[in-house]
DNA sequence: GAAAAATAGTCAGCCGGCTGATCGTTATTC
DNA sequence: GAATAACGATCAGCCGGCTGACTATTTTTC
């Protein structure tokens, strides 16, 4: 495996480590792809674009796992009455709960690697060199501005 | 965004980097996972658990990936003779054509990346340590053994 | 040799990426 | 002010992970 190509081994890890939080996360009644938007929804409510812009994620993606969070009541959709093109979406408190939970667990699954900062910054390297084509906010923006963040 | 979690940036640069193949990838009639499938056939004809084993993947996933592949010519099941529950996944003259292109398209396409081997390192580490519970081979085993294995 | 357990492969159905197309709404342009 | 362009959201449909359930075929056990 030592000689696999370095894209190989970064999908491979990548699921893996989702995998090891799957149990966890289903038994909130939450999913990977939820728990990025209730993060995000730290900043108060926000319309979907943005929320998908945020995570990386196209328009079409965003909305159906907004869906799903808002079928389990972590989130509520509401017009926006100036732009009625908008629908923004709102973190209920149940989904205010949930995500205080879940991010307890985040931290905790994460496997021991040795060189973490070293790990960290060649990923924010892959994904400034690979997502400047297909977004353009303001940089730095893409964190959401009150995240206490856990960093593990 | 330096304040994700590390799981999330793992598979925030994974899909991003994926995402740069795509293209390449789609005019040669292949996809990241078929690939992949090709790439380990390099040791010869080989059982389709095999295969999802050394994949990292679950067997119901390796056989729908497999239909893609035979559909598309580039690979092909014969009944095994000894062992009748058995289909031998074999590579076609089509097969090994498309996967020599396609293995110099992968080395291009990775970005360059600084401390390339700490990120190497440290994500074999977490392959290593997240799939012990869920595969078990001889250790080392894992790349095929003519490998002459490209390594961006 | 017959019954039980394990193995190889598949089907159905879920989640979460993606593209392409469509619909209603807002902005721009003339 | 009307025509056009751009934008927000969604639908349809593909790929590729996953689990759970099922069939056919060994292999093991008694």
């Amino acid at each position: 495996m030592a000689g696999w190509p370095t894209g190989r081994l970064l999908s491979t890890a990548s699921r893996l480590v989702e995998h090891a939080w799957l149990d966890a996360l289903t038994q909130l009644g939450l999913s990977h792809a939820g728990l990025i938007v209730l993060h995000l929804l730290d900043a108060g409510p926000t319309s979907q674009v943005a929320l998908a812009g945020l995570a990386r994620v196209e328009a079409q993606t965003m909305s159906r796992t907004i869906d799903r969070l808002e079928r389990e009541g972590f989130v509520e959709r509401h017009a926006d009455a100036v732009d009625r093109r908008r629908r923004v979406v709102e973190r209920t408190p149940s989904g205010a709960e949930v995500f205080a939970r879940a991010r307890r667990v985040e931290a905790e699954l994460f496997p021991d690697v040795p060189e973490l900062p070293a790990l960290r910054t060649a990923l924010l390297s892959i994904i400034n060199s690979s997502s400047s084509m297909r977004w353009n906010d303001d940089p730095g923006s893409a964190a959401p501005r009150t995240g206490s963040s856990v960093i593990p």
